[in-house]
DNA sequence: ATTACTAAATGGCGAGTAG
DNA sequence: TCTACTCGCCATTTAGTAA
């Protein structure tokens, strides 16, 4: 024996109004519209609830008082125990892809004083003059990517010197190679398209690990919490509706 | 449209398997194995999940790789926000019942200086001599009273005197009538049934509400989370089944 | 106003099976 | 092996309605 969703959801709605600790006044039609169904699936789910133990039923004259019982709240704390369980865990996101050799640039850029110096206080590194460029193999790396240009927090500011403007960008740390402490850099205005990442680094990446182009490296970014953004909010209660 | 559990319960497990990051193989058979359905109705969810958007399909040869969309990700996310929103909240117990005068035997009680000293030290005030019974009203009451016995975490230990013994009991801070500091306490072995609460508070409680016998009072006990024991435990992910 | 029954429609389930 | 179709069966839903 299940219970279906609109059961659960009926079950969190009688615990949310206090249905635990007290018993509260619920009328069929009144569930009925909180769950967005009809007054007899309302009817039918309390029936359901009650038989199997999850709610008690009083009726005084012509109102009913439903409360939530300690074998109906369990169902709920287990619920949502397993859900956390999968969710308030750290991420994993893993980058792969091959060495190239890029435009030269990088080693100037980081160079900058102005770059410089901010990487080591935001980053906690000061980074070996030059960039690793790594063009990604998988669609997931390529999405990854994507959603790590969305986290990635630290914000490395953009400047002027003269009549030259230097572009801002993010960063994330990283692992790289499941070895070696790096940082991903997410370029506001970059010559590479959205399959490239660049990689900082307080070593020699490419003298560390001995790489040539073409060669195979992986870049793991572990995201403490569900900090993933939302795009849309969704809104109601238990919506796990569309 | 709304997802029944058994989609919702597939949405998780693919995630759980860092489905979201990486791309991972799954077959219709083992998903079913995993959730205790069918093989066919493995492969209907998928299709079910993949035309809604909550994840994509890659199909390499003869297998498949799976991956949870953001979209996928957020119906996960609103389900478990609003399940944390609920029961991750303070939990109010309200115990409301009428004034009576018991044996008298309260004030001895509180007065011995072993009693005395852990109550200031526990329950952080030093109580006047004597305790307040209240009878309680409602299922409701004593259901609570139920209940918090269970979540009661002072200990007040029991101790000898000659050949005298006094029992120990456990205690819980509450707010007496919403506004006054009480503790209610759980006497081991208690000449009183499970319908009465004995009540101590660092002031005279029935001279602070001019309280005669028969007059209603509110004992509200606020437990910060879900500090409730859980008798079963169920086990399996999303275990909302029997 | 309720609750909840019956009946008919809808939808999910698993056995069988094709590709 | 796999995925996913059809089909009979059962569960869930809503409309209508009784009490």
């Amino acid at each position: 024996m299940t219970l279906n969703l609109m059961a659960v959801r009926a079950l969190l709605t009688l615990y949310a109004q206090n249905g635990f600790s007290v018993s509260v006044k619920v009328s069929t039609p009144a569930l009925a519209r909180t769950l967005g169904t009809s007054q007899q699936s309302a009817s039918r789910i309390l029936i359901r609830l009650e038989k199997e133990g999850l709610i008690e039923r009083r009726s005084v004259g012509r109102v009913t008082f439903v409360r939530v019982t300690e074998l109906g709240l369990n169902k709920l704390l287990d619920l949502y125990t397993d859900l956390r369980a999968v969710i308030e865990r750290p991420m994993d996101f893993v980058l792969e892809g091959r060495v190239f050799t890029g435009f030269g640039e990088g080693a100037f850029y980081v160079s900058l004083p102005k770059y410089r110096q901010q990487f080591r206080e935001k980053l906690g590194f000061d980074p070996f003059p030059g960039t690793l460029n790594v063009r990604l193999l998988s669609l997931d790396s390529i999405n990854n990517r994507r959603l790590l240009n969305r986290i990635a927090d630290v914000y490395i500011e953009g400047f002027k010197n003269g009549s030259r403007t230097y572009g801002g960008l993010k960063a994330i740390h990283g692992t790289f190679n499941d070895s070696e402490l790096c940082a991903v850099l997410f370029i506001e205005r970059t010559h590479y398209g959205s399959d490239v990442v660049e990689v900082i680094s307080p070593v020699y990446l490419r003298g560390r690990f001995a790489l040539k182009d073409g060669d195979k490296v992986r870049i793991r970014v572990t995201i403490p919490k569900e900090k993933v953004e939302r795009e849309e909010v969704g809104g109601e209660l238990v919506s796990v509706g569309t």
